[in-house]
DNA sequence: AGCAGTCGTGAACGCCGTTTACTATGCCTA
DNA sequence: TAGGCATAGTAAACGGCGTTCACGACTGCT
């Protein structure tokens, strides 16, 4: 049990404008891009001097590195949301919900979706840190999805490709990850995790970045296509 | 046959001035992404003054316009040779071959790949209308690939997901980019080629930006994992 | 020879991140 | 309750940025 230190008045102050901040933050950020964020806009739309954000953070960079901590959770919690709203059906329709979740919340917010899974932000070290633990909120992120996968691994199981093609090849650069998120899993189903993962990532940059405006008027039916049959892949060995 | 004209002095002058100036852009894009490109850090690197480049380009977002429309063509014409390497080669092997050489000619550029296919510079509006229209670089770029599966598609065919599924959900959406890029071919192909390019993409941005980090040491083996498995979805449709 | 178009400069404006020195103010402790 | 310290803010300054403007020099054509 944590001791509760009740919040002194300056505590609460300093929490507000730390959230304040940040709300100003991602409103530049929604507006005109990452790079748009600015610590002088920022003061000024909050009445103050620039030179005081830094009594809130070491500098710019690190700004925009707990923005995106911040959004990474929030993008999260919209997908566990999504999978907790069919809690009661398969793990298979929970993935769907997952899926449309994250598509879903990426297209609403196209600025807050490059920042957390674009370019890499020149200067912005901090995004990559946050994403780079195991602890960090990056690593959280999928974790959701790959739970999700265990668990229709160990109630159903599906068929993956060979385990001594994946063993020998992607095993000694996956062992890592395996023993850090899922050592009690497979490393076909790591495999598959990644497999699945780098799909809807592509799915939703290429339609976020617009780089499907020359070929599709609306990716709703593609996505869906591609999602199905992935997850058809994913059938039951009984099946196969 | 076009008439030649002889480029007067003033001419050579200014395309060798152009071309420096596109040249220092670059240095500039891989030392520090596409933010870092700079009119002053230019002209000094040219021993010039700032406004002088505005004789060259409107604005600073036009110059990076520019180079983006250069590195689609030099980035197209590396997966061209790639396939030219191995014309003598099956379409499935040529597009193996491109499949290799667009992921190697990213990471080896991640700076211009992230400026070509990542998060649209804020302001960035050059670039995107340098892939927008379907004359223009970034269209040629994947009418390359598009040309190499429709060969295969003629010469040997392969399964697609039922034509009536595509039809009905994609069809309408897809029918206007088949008209300018593939009117000779059905929409399951146009449906392929989609699928392919974005699994292409997905896989090499996922990479090129760092998101696959925290799971795998070395991406060649998942990327040539699931380079195999789409292909052999591409099945002649005898072997189905 | 003269004229127009081209190419470059220098100064200026208003942005930006960041550092420094300095001043209030809230809060804890003696 | 008085003193002192950490906290939170300010103003000024530095160097960098894109962009505009007025102005020269030079090229090339008539």
């Amino acid at each position: 049990m944590t001791t509760v230190i009740p919040p002194t008045r300056r505590e609460r102050l300093r929490a507000a404008t730390l959230s304040e901040i940040k709300d100003a933050a991602r409103r530049m950020l929604v507006t005109g891009g990452a790079t748009a964020i600015s610590l002088r806009a920022i003061a000024r739309d909050m009445g103050m001097t620039a030179p005081a954000i830094y009594r809130y953070f070491d500098n710019l960079d690190a700004l925009v590195g707990a923005l995106a901590t911040d959004l990474f959770d929030e993008a999260r919690q919209e997908v566990e949301a999504a999978s907790e709203a069919v809690a009661d059906g398969s793990a298979r329709e929970r993935m769907i919900a997952m899926a449309r979740a994250f598509r879903a919340w990426s297209v609403a917010h196209p600025a807050e979706f490059g920042l957390l899974f674009g370019n890499p932000v020149p200067g912005g070290q901090s995004v990559q840190r946050a994403c780079a633990g195991a602890t960090d909120a990056g690593a959280r992120f999928g974790a959701v999805f790959l739970a999700t996968l265990a668990e229709e691994w160990e109630r159903e199981g599906f068929v993956t490709p060979p385990a001594e093609l994946i063993e020998g090849r992607l095993g000694p650069h996956l062992e890592p990850y395996r023993e850090a998120h899922g050592p009690d899993l497979p490393l076909e189903v790591i495999y598959v995790f990644l497999a699945g993962w780098t799909l809807l990532y592509g799915l939703v940059a290429m339609e976020v970045f617009g780089h499907l405006q020359w070929a599709l008027s609306d990716v709703t039916p593609l996505f869906e296509l591609e999602l199905e049959r992935f997850l058809n892949l994913l059938a039951p060995p009984a099946a196969a």
